[in-house]
DNA sequence: GATGAATGAGCTTTCATTCAT
DNA sequence: GATGAATGAAAGCTCATTCAT
């Protein structure tokens, strides 16, 4: 759980930074050599300290990548934050935000990060847990929205809206998968098609579409 | 970055044999522990052969998840495939064959070794330059199939064609993602909003969509 | 308990070498650093042989120092063994025994190595088993030698009995530390006094010593 | 080699006092954790002070071990100081004194330290030399004892002399012997045996012994 | 063709020690 | 005097790869 090496500081704003530059560090490393390609020698290299002194900072190299990870999770409700501040109805909303979210997921360095953290999930149980828990927020805080009485599709029941949820969240991360495998895919490409497909998510099926 | 040793071998019919036992042995294991998490000695054992062996068909570790890759392209996008062998309209086509897909981007050990061929991408060339070769083929067959005579969507612009097809792939790839952050989400719960998106995906926005 | 690295080897006898190559060069080294002070590069350098290859015969270093102790175990053993094959009244056997004991425990390195095994099991459980078994079987042994139809303590308590052998096991093994704390003490010196110390603990306690 | 640091303070008594703080948490660490297995870190915090501040008064670890031993020795030989006390005749005076001799032998952790220390002198010159120094003392001592006036033993050959004293240290000190490889033994079954052995080496040998 | 013994560079982690403050 | 941040040289161990047989 504790992500943090027990050590106490006696400067904890030095301490933090050099947490920081670890982190930095090790996401710049993992995101090109991977988790297991990385090395503590070449991350200490990169974050301009030993190797051995990370160890008065994170416990493990484990410990790193779920820092990293909890660090993403904060980043991640961000995007779903917007939608509770805008006044307008909610398929605008979300719309007008989609505009951010594709930029985000078609982003290089982003995306092989995320993608790095999922494929060692599926080996690491901690890191399994970690995205797991972040993702059940998410889908959490979404649910809230598609019930808040602004919402079109209010009245559903539970399992169709956790089907919607779920489609949703699918369209938008499968856009990390087509970053990596269609590099040149341009942001407003795709929005030609997403933005019909969410609306149709957003609203009663029955609605026009028999 | 030959995946195939250089070697010459007198009976090139065993040399396939014994390729093709490493091939299968590798995707076993790889995808049971990782592409890192397994080991030459266990790929051997199981392969039947000696892990020293192994160096005379594939010239490294790295060499046999390329063979693999490559092999696996025609079934990784085969879902696209029958769309072509089926007679009726599109529509339902696809969404008959939504279910077999779903089923396949949620088994877990299926969806483990595609997010770590994925993530290796990121980061290795030549796994790169594999998958978007299979990607595009699989879009260039989708493309065929959009634009075919019983397509209600034939007279589509490029681009928006490139925007339907990629968002289409995302949906479906996605579901690899949903599996890792979302293990107990159950396939026809998935169904009751995919489904519909799909459709929308499949026919002129226009249409009933306001 | 298995000391061995569960590894197969197809030419047994090379192995059974090998391995003997590595305990022989671990001794040496512990015994010249101690457990902790030698490192698995110097012992591999000794054994002649890479420091990975070691462990295709032993699971750890631990398992060196363990099959160390083994096979001390059995050289102990024949210790006791003579005194079974005398033909001639216990005490006199034990004594002519003696002579080669006292040798052995102020041999400098036996001792050296003996300490080094008894330090070790005062933090390592295993270690410390090992030892113990040992000694427990070689008190057993002694206990059959004293109750046997020639010893003239044959019909004593069980308590005295236990008290008696382990006063002469502490009179040997006391010899260790005397090596290490006074080296130029001399083996007939010894024998001057332990000679009839051994005599009273192997005699009714009554007979003449009032 | 010399277990001071070099370094000049400004308040000998000070220093003094941080010498001891040290010297104490060192005993306790060492005691429980053994040498190798207590760290610096933990010395210091059980010292109340910097890890980095030790080294103003020690110049090595390995100093403050030989610090420890050279502050110790007179405890760890006061067995025999208590002879010259006894107004009485000597073996009883010795064998009252046992009993606590005997306890201090089978204490765990005392046993433990005395053995690190005694496998430390086998590779170690300066612990060597320290503890060989401390024994020899302590031979003397006893020396001095087993020729005073109330002595039944006071004309007796030096080499015979030697020998008696060099047996009866064996039989304490291979009390921390059995204590390692026989944890369960009891004080009370030693001194059944432990005191009948001791008189003999305390009396003329002829007289009963036969 | 086939083996597995052998290598050696690499891994993460620990810890005695130094030194700027 | 005193701190603890920082170092760096190990440590034990793993594993892809090589090669004599």
């Amino acid at each position: 759980m504790s992500e943090k090496s027990s050590k106490r500081h006696i400067d904890p704003a030095l301490a933090e930074a050099r947490r920081e530059q670890v982190l930095t560090a090790a996401s710049d490393c993992f995101r090109r050599k991977g988790y297991h390609g990385a090395g503590m020698a070449e991350i200490s290299k990169m974050a301009g300290m030993s190797a051995g002194h990370i160890y008065n900072y994170f416990a493990s190299k484990e410990a790193i990548i779920e820092a990293i990870i909890e660090n993403g999770m904060e980043e991640m409700f961000s995007t779903f934050q917007q939608f509770e501040d805008h006044p307008e109805d909610l398929v605008t909303a979300m719309l007008s935000g989609t505009d951010n979210g594709v930029a985000r997921k078609l982003d290089k360095d982003y995306g092989a990060m995320q993608l790095e953290m999922l494929a060692e999930a599926a080996r690491n149980q901690k890191v399994a847990c970690l995205l797991q828990r972040s993702d059940t927020q998410a889908r959490e805080k979404m649910r809230e929205v598609l019930t808040s009485e602004r919402s079109l599709i209010k009245d559903m029941t539970d399992k169709e809206l956790d089907g919607r949820i779920n489609v949703i969240f699918s369209l938008f991360s499968g856009l990390l998968l087509r970053r990596a495998l269609y590099p040149e895919l341009q942001k407003d490409t795709i929005l030609i098609a997403l933005k019909p497909a969410l609306k149709t998510l957003l609203l009663p099926f029955e609605q026009g579409c028999g």
